[in-house]
DNA sequence: CCGTATCCTCGCCGATACTG
DNA sequence: CAGTATCGGCGAGGATACGG
């Protein structure tokens, strides 16, 4: 079997919300480092995503696939089971991610003091 | 005289809205980039967002103010003058963009023909 | 010139219930 | 398990008018 997915892998310790970086729509990011190890089930991306309800993760993943980003498998039969993966196209997205992560563990506390700082907190 | 702001740098030959790629708000990359080599007034800004109104330019400075990303220097007098810029920390945002920007200029047209081979265009 | 003040529309996204 | 259907709140952002 394949490790599962860390559910606080998103853990909101570094609130990336505060990152002006962003991946497409509220859940794109997170989905696409789901995937960065291999595919993974629907009922898989839900659980570090938390709150994610089906409706949005349902959107956010077709999104993905319209733009070549994500491919759907589906394997039918009783006890139904959908993958999803990165395409070519999809992996390539981790390198500029990376860097835009990078960037945000690096300067959220900065950020932080900012927002503190102004009078608009 | 400082050199003016190409009035067309946005134009989207290469639409960046498709890029899945953010940063902040619908127009905050683009000032980013437009503070890239020194302080702009805001007058200055509106010519190459085509289209940006006043109050989604305020907002977008605002914001990118608040989170020390840009500095804001008022001016006073007859015919009053305000600029922007960037701050070091808005400056170390460039880096990350560089790496989405790239990304987008060479994924641009997967991204066009992904869509369109799509059953949703 | 540099904004603010209103009004309006549109689409994201959560909540909830339901289906093959 | 992997979604779809429906309702509704909320905020982004455009249009327009006005103010210091």
């Amino acid at each position: 079997m394949r490790t599962p997915l860390d559910p606080d892998m998103f853990d909101p310790v570094c609130p990336s919300g505060l990152s002006p970086i962003r991946i497409g729509d509220k859940w794109a990011g997170m989905i696409v480092r789901c995937l960065e190890h291999g595919p993974r089930r629907f009922s898989e991306l839900r659980v570090p995503l938390r709150g994610v309800t089906a409706k949005a993760l349902t959107k956010s993943l077709r999104t993905l696939e319209r733009d070549g980003l994500v491919h759907r498998a589906s394997h039918p039969g009783p006890g139904r089971r959908v993958e999803y993966a990165l395409t070519p196209l999809g992996h390539s997205l981790l390198a500029p991610m990376a860097a835009a992560c990078a960037w945000a563990q690096e300067h959220w506390e900065e950020l932080l003091d900012a927002r503190e700082a102004s009078p608009h907190g």
